[in-house]
DNA sequence: GATAAGATGTTA
DNA sequence: AACATCTTATCA
């Protein structure tokens, strides 16, 4: 299965977003592999009063001006980790938060951001990973593709501010998204 | 079913 | 003091 790479970060947002429906997020731990499809995300960007990188580059907002294909991980609600992945070119921030995944190998709970992570062992030592290397532990694959009906366009959820962008997708009917 | 509250620590 | 969350308790 064909790689995820930095041209495939290195576009709109919104558009990556959107893709990465039906992708494949693989993570090694211990010499064991454990994937997921993707069927939950969201897009932020820098222009975005949701996004971390808002009002700027700040020691935590810094990795999401990094290469397109950079992995982004941030601690939030005193045990929760959350996992994005960067977007657009080098020194302009943007990320897609991955919000659920629908468990492929020995996996289970993998139906929020929080979960997820905690599921998959993605911790704050990942912030600042290569996504676009496989030697990093966390990696993408192209999977299935994703019919554009298919894909349904909600606002995000769980933040205060830009509550009406229409930034979260997620594959109909799907089981393993958030919620419900 | 629904809604409320509690856990917990980093951030600026 | 807020926070890109989740679990458990307490209603009905």
């Amino acid at each position: 299965m064909g790689l995820l790479d930095k041209d495939f970060y290195n576009r709109d947002t919104v558009v990556v977003a959107k893709d990465l429906l039906g992708c494949k997020l693989n993570r090694q731990v211990e010499g064991q592999v454990l994937s997921g499809i993707i069927v939950e995300t969201e897009a932020y960007t820098q222009d975005d009063p949701a996004c971390h990188a808002f009002k700027g580059k700040t020691p935590r907002s810094i990795t999401l001006f990094k290469q397109p294909g950079t992995a982004y991980v941030y601690f939030i609600y005193g045990m929760y980790h959350c996992f994005n992945i960067v977007t657009e070119p080098e020194n302009m921030a943007g990320a897609v938060l991955i919000r659920a995944v629908e468990p492929v190998s020995p996996l289970k709970n993998t139906n929020g951001p929080g979960k997820l992570c905690r599921e998959m062992n993605i911790l704050k030592e990942l912030n600042g990973a290569d996504v676009t290397d496989k030697n990093s532990g966390l990696w993408l694959e192209k999977c299935d593709d994703i019919s554009h009906k298919d894909i349904v366009t909600t606002t995000r959820i769980g933040i205060k501010t830009a509550v009406d962008y229409p930034w979260r997708f997620y594959i109909r009917d799907n089981l393993f998204v958030s919620k419900k």
